[in-house]
Parts: structure tokens; C-alpha cells; sequence
DNA sequence: CCTAAGTCGAACACATATGTTCAGTTTAGG
DNA sequence: CCTAAACTGAACATATGTGTTCGACTTAGG
């Protein structure tokens, strides 16, 4: 019996040890793999699983013990890519203070990792069953939007057009931006002050002004 | 002999009539086949011969008579768009009046043109030679860039970040905006007063109120 | 009406991607 | 050290896409 598949269990979110108790071994190569496949998705939507398996270092028979398929795979990656996000967002406490200091926290800390996933989930889009893409899209989204309901409430976001679109917009600058950089017309360390310096404008209430001197 | 490819020149952007004199019935079919490339590529970026030619109802052989590949077509397909939007922004007459209300009535008049052109850019990176893509994109872009930088000039708008970037904001607004019309969170007549309504506080000299009642 | 231009489907060669199977080798771990 | 778990490359079947060739049919247009 070559090829092994112990009844693949690719960790969830928070590995939690399984039954079949794989040999560290295969857990190693599991993590590679999915290493593997989140750059080189995030790099080219197309990656062949070969080109995968070549950049994980493993054989291409060992990539499919473990994920069966194409569509398990990307599923796996698109899981430890939320899990990911999920923790770095967490860091910047964008439920503590002013919503706004709080998204400029968020931006300043997760821009790089929330860009990624939206490759990813781009990627999903196409290839993924919709239903299965809604749960994640909302588990990932829903944190920027909690944030941005929390702006609004506070008087500091606007209310005036859709909140759906405030996050579109949030996360389509982020994209841009993140891009911007992948081709050399922005720079790494600038990249977050530029967002911000774009975002808060269009996020604020219209006609509010900066509130100094409102006295006339 | 029975596949023809009569010298094909499948017209750049101005129908000149060239040497060869295609029969009307070829001349028809090329314009249908383009017609049907432009949907398909941007519906889905792998949209495949076979299915373009489908979709052009005409035969497999007639499309690759016309164009000898994939290549070729893609990017007659991205001149044909581009000579398309180039006409629209026309209309909208971006050299004239404030830079604002240009804005605005470019907006208005062209964020589903402008979209497609840009989903069919974004394909043409991924598949075609980046030295033929660089006249194509600077070409379509410069209509924004020139108009934002009259805004820059006459003070309406910013000029503390990269004009670079400006750019890349009104195009990554746009594309966000005809996405979420596709996936039926936006309603088509109100896309444009909701990027203007986003773009506008985003472009505008930060600090910079409303000017109203300046005097105090 | 007659001919060359054009179109058509079928079939071919070629390349690439996805999964699978097999037989041989390495290695973790008791 | 010994065994089962895991890894490996090679080869296979299958599917899909690209581009080409061929012979037969249709049609534009003089």
C-alpha cells in the first residue's frame, strides 16, 4: 500500500489533534503544502497542483494523500487563510477606543494579511461551490464590518450610503493599494498612512467637517 | 482551399478600409466575434475559443480564420474596448468646466464602459506581453490621470498623495461598484451618485471643508 | 449564373492539468 | 531494530484547450 491517507482531517482552524494520529512527519508536510499553495495562489490564480506540490518540496502522489483534490485543497488554504486574518485582526483590538483609531490600528497592522485573503477568496469565487463560499466570505468580512457599525453608531462613519458598500470599499482600496505595491508604485511602509489618508475621507459623515473651531 | 484569412487586419480603431476588400459577409462576422470575445472575457477571464466562437455563432475554424490566436484576438479585443471608451469619455467632455463637475459627468456617463475596460486589462496582464500592454494601458488610463490633474491644479483636488495612486483609486472604486451591480447589492441607477458620492471626499484636498459660509 | 471568397464540421497533433495506481524506498517511532 | 506509515517517481487514463488540415458546402457579388 504506497499512497497513505489516513483519513485526511487538514486541521480546521485550531488543530485540534485528531483520531488517527498522524506521524509528525506527514504533519509537517501538511503545513508545507499548505504554505505552498497560499503563495502560489496568491502569486497566480492558476497554479497547477504540480507546480504546488514542486514548491511545497513534496511529491505531487504526497499532495493528493493529502488533498484529494483541487477544490479540497483551495478550501483548506482558504480555512487557514481566515484563521490567520482572523488572529492578526485580533491583535489590533478593533473593538477598543474610537472606531476610528481603531481602524487605522487595523489597517496599519493587517493590511498585508486582509489583502491575501481577498485574493484567495477571489480565487474561491471561481472555483469554489457558492455555498460553501458564503459562510467563509461572511466569517471574514463581518469583522471589518462589525467595526464599521460600530463607526457609525459613533457618529464617525458615514450613514448615508450602504454599509455593504463601506466594506467593499474598504477592502477594494486595501486591494488596490496591496497591489500597488506588489508592482513598485508604492512602497511598503507608506502603504497604510496612504489608505488611511484615503479611507477616513471617504468614510466620514458628508458635510462634516474636521470639527475645529465649529464656533463661527 | 477552403479557410481563407485573407490578409486579416482586423481593424485597429477606425475602420480604414485596407487593401485586401473583405466580403461583407467575413467583415460581419469579425464584428460579431469581437462582440462576443468582449462578453465572454469579461464574464470569465478562461473563456475559451470554443466558446467564444459559440457564443459569436459562427464555427471554430471561421474565429481562428479571422484570428490565428488566442493572443491576437485578446488583444484586438482590448483595442477594439479601448477605441469604445476612448469615444465615451469623449462625450463627457473631461477637458471642460471644473475638474469636479467633469468628474462627476464622467462618472455618470462612463463607469460601466470604463469597468469593462478595465476587467479586459486585467486579463490582458496575465496573458499577453507586458511591452504591448504598457501602450494600451497608459493610452486609457491618461484620459483619468489628465483630468485629475487639473483637479490638482485648480486646488479641488489633493495633492498629498501620488497622482499614481489617485488614479488607481478611481479605478478600483469603479471596478468595486460594476462588481457589486453584478452581484445585485448596488442598483444600476444609483452606482454612479454612490462613487461620486465616495470618490469625491476621497480626492478632496484633506482639511479642506465644503467652502461654505467661509467667512466667519 | 458562376466563381472565388467564405464558412462549416470532423478529425488530427500537441500540450497541459487532474487524479489514480503501482512498486520501490525512506523514515518515524515503539 | 523492525514494522507500518509515509514518501517517491514513473506511468496511466481522462479531460480540456489550442491550433491546423481537409473536403464539402454556402454565399456574396461581378
Amino acid at each position: 500500500m504506497g499512497t497513505t491517507d489516513t483519513g485526511h482531517q487538514p486541521d480546521g482552524a485550531g488543530e485540534k489533534q485528531s483520531a488517527p494520529r498522524r506521524r509528525a512527519d506527514a504533519e509537517r508536510n501538511i503545513t508545507a503544502i499548505l504554505d505552498a499553495a497560499l503563495v502560489c495562489f496568491t502569486e497566480q490564480p492558476q497554479a497547477s497542483m504540480t507546480a504546488i506540490a514542486r514548491t511545497a518540496g513534496v511529491g505531487r502522489v504526497t499532495l493528493y494523500a493529502h488533498f484529494p483534490s483541487r477544490e479540497v485543497l483551495l478550501e483548506a488554504v482558504l480555512d487557514h487563510t481566515i484563521a490567520l486574518a482572523s488572529a492578526v485582526i485580533d491583535t489590533a483590538a478593533p473593538n477598543e477606543g474610537p472606531a476610528v483609531d481603531a481602524l487605522s490600528r487595523l489597517l496599519h497592522i493587517s493590511w498585508h494579511v486582509l489583502d491575501r485573503h481577498r485574493r484567495l477568496f477571489e480565487i474561491a469565487q471561481r472555483e469554489l461551490d457558492p455555498a460553501v463560499l458564503r459562510q467563509h466570505h461572511d466569517q471574514a468580512m463581518s469583522r471589518v464590518e462589525q467595526l464599521l457599525i460600530r463607526g457609525q453608531q459613533e457618529g464617525a462613519f458615514r450613514t448615508d450610503l450602504p454599509l455593504n458598500w463601506l466594506v467593499t470599499t474598504v477592502y477594494s482600496l486595501l486591494h488596490a493599494a496591496a497591489a500597488d505595491v506588489n508592482t513598485g508604485h508604492l512602497k511598503q511602509n507608506t502603504v497604510a498612512d496612504v489608505l488611511e489618508a484615503t479611507l477616513l475621507p471617504a468614510l466620514r459623515p458628508p458635510q462634516a467637517t474636521v470639527r475645529r473651531r465649529r464656533r463661527g
